[in-house]
DNA sequence: TTGAAAGCGTTACCAG
DNA sequence: CTGGTAACGCTTTCAA
């Protein structure tokens, strides 16, 4: 491997020459950088990044803090993010969290041994909030997808999932739906929260009742959707629509209504929320909520990359998104 | 950001006695090392992981060259990689190539900058060989899923494709059908290549003449399958059963049969390749072929990290997966 | 425009 | 068992 010296030396030149040549600094004569950059080129001459980085103290590297890569609803998201890091050269590290991000050592694995310049984190809970504020005090350029903290200091990312929640339920209304249940997310999660509140105020505001025992948790996983619907249909009445708070949830709503052998959705309408790739190909189609999770990845680097060059923003920026109501075959 | 040498005044010993103290090397004095790592607790020191590389010239990193960190296809396996890595702390760094390997500069970004110490390359094709057998003479240890290279000296992991897909078309065959077509992938990836010669023998042994009519390019792709299919729906006489190379295509197909308005699997049969997580969920759920990719995830690190010491390997270690008929509604 | 020297934080070698 | 010194490859500062 070629390093500065190898190429000074061959140029007849000292490394600090070189150093700058190659970085396109000031103070070096055209003629010795041309002839530096082509020595370098000759030797495959690419530098060790480790170095560069043990004296900029810069990485160029985003950590990502995700409860677990490998999920579907990540993967826009995760593409989003690539898309901006690779146009200006910056690498991503992920860290996933699986459990809760205290537990995870990720803070200092990333961010202590100083691999990273700041961190995305995707989907926290909210008995995670000590863990991210102290973030800011340690002064760690950091931005939150999927979580909108009050604190104006925090650069949050995330979706109107109220606003969507009411626009789903509210869809179902308008169809003539009054028994209308929920299959919701854990409610540790801002996010499956503020759903919930859409959908009791669309109740609401439409004067149907709300009934608590249409309200089922579903943990935002296929199998609890399905146990979750499973128990929704047993009920007499049986609701005679679903609002799950997530695709995953709805897909479990899906396969269990057909497996109790209901038709959707002229017997039991079903609508979901993120809009899945794969929510166009269930049995029926599903009606759902759409988040623009690419835009959200691509949103999340590019604040992160007005963030660091360290100088301090005075307030966090705070993106959110629209939803949209994606008409297909199960309402 | 404390750093060793901090930890060394406040202890008053030298900072090469802090790093083995830390380290668990011996020559320390019991009792000097446990007042060091009481310190350095106290101090909240982690390791500056670029420093040490730099000696050390290891990184405790495997890069991961793949097409699309967010096909669906790859969850598994990436998954199965983090289980062993994060076992052992060693940190995944991935590098998406979306086009050909050539194009990009995984190499140089991961290899040559000294950010990894080995890679796990995830689905090249053959025009990539060269690219391939060059990383063995520039002694990088690397490992290869999905492909299966002759040269003794490549890992290579991979599943019997001509046996799974010879079991496909077999399966097709036992249930009656003999007007059989096949929706392939590109045939530069070694994969395509020989699941269509497995659908070939089987009908072969089952004396079916072949018809290469009913061998459709899908190019591994949702879109492709789709079209595929429209063009064998509309031949006469048209197939009675597909194979699709894999599942992603086979979505595909289910959806052109369904707009097509015949019943599967009563008027058309079809069968998959790979058991993505949503292949339970179609309409109807679809019959595959299911590839262990949690366990090859697993298997990629578990022999890179044995190559890492870097002591020469006599040979490579060739790891086949037997592939499995997984037997749902659509055939 | 150039170069010598210092330094980033760590580990490794060698003497004591 | 301990400590001083050199080294990893690079950037940066300061003088020439």
């Amino acid at each position: 491997m070629a390093t500065i010296k190898d190429i000074a030396k061959k140029a007849g030149v000292s490394a600090s020459v070189v150093s700058r040549a190659l970085n396109n600094k000031y103070g070096v004569n055209e003629k010795t950088r041309a002839k530096i950059i082509q020595i370098a080129r000759e030797m495959e001459y690419y530098p060790n990044v480790l170095a560069r980085s043990l004296v900029t103290r810069k990485t160029e590297t985003i950590g990502v803090v995700i409860a677990d890569i490998s999920e579907p609803f990540y993967s826009q998201i995760i593409k989003g993010m690539y898309t901006v890091a690779d146009r200006v050269g910056y690498t991503l590290l992920f860290s996933n969290s699986y459990e809760s991000l205290e537990k995870t050592n990720v803070l200092h694995k990333m961010v202590d041994s100083e691999r990273v310049d700041g961190l995305v984190i995707i989907g926290s809970n909210i008995r995670e909030t000590d863990f991210i504020l102290n973030l800011l005090k340690e002064r760690i350029p950091f931005v939150l997808i999927e979580r909108n903290l009050e604190d104006p200091a925090v650069n949050c990312i995330w979706v109107e999932n109220k606003e969507g929640a009411y626009q789903a339920t509210n869809y179902l209304i308008k169809k003539g739906h009054t028994r209308i249940a929920h299959i919701s997310g854990t409610q540790d999660i801002q996010v499956a929260i503020d759903r919930l509140a859409g959908y009791k105020e669309a109740l609401a505001d439409a004067k149907i009742p709300f009934n608590p025992e249409f309200v089922r948790t579903g943990y935002f996983l296929h199998e609890g959707g399905y146990r979750a619907a499973k128990e929704l249909l047993q009920m007499t009445p049986r609701p005679t629509a679903i609002f799950a708070g997530n695709d995953t949830m709805a897909y479990g709503a899906l396969q269990a209504i057909s497996e109790f052998g209901l038709a959707i959705p002229d017997e039991i309408a079903v609508i979901g929320f993120d809009d899945l790739e794969f929510s166009g190909l269930t049995n029926p189609p599903l009606t759902t909520i759409r988040q623009p999770r690419f835009e959200m990845g691509k949103k999340a680097i590019s604040i992160l990359l007005r963030l660091l060059p360290g100088e301090e923003e005075a307030s966090g920026v705070k993106a959110v998104f629209p939803t949209q109501l994606v008409v297909r075959r199960s309402v």
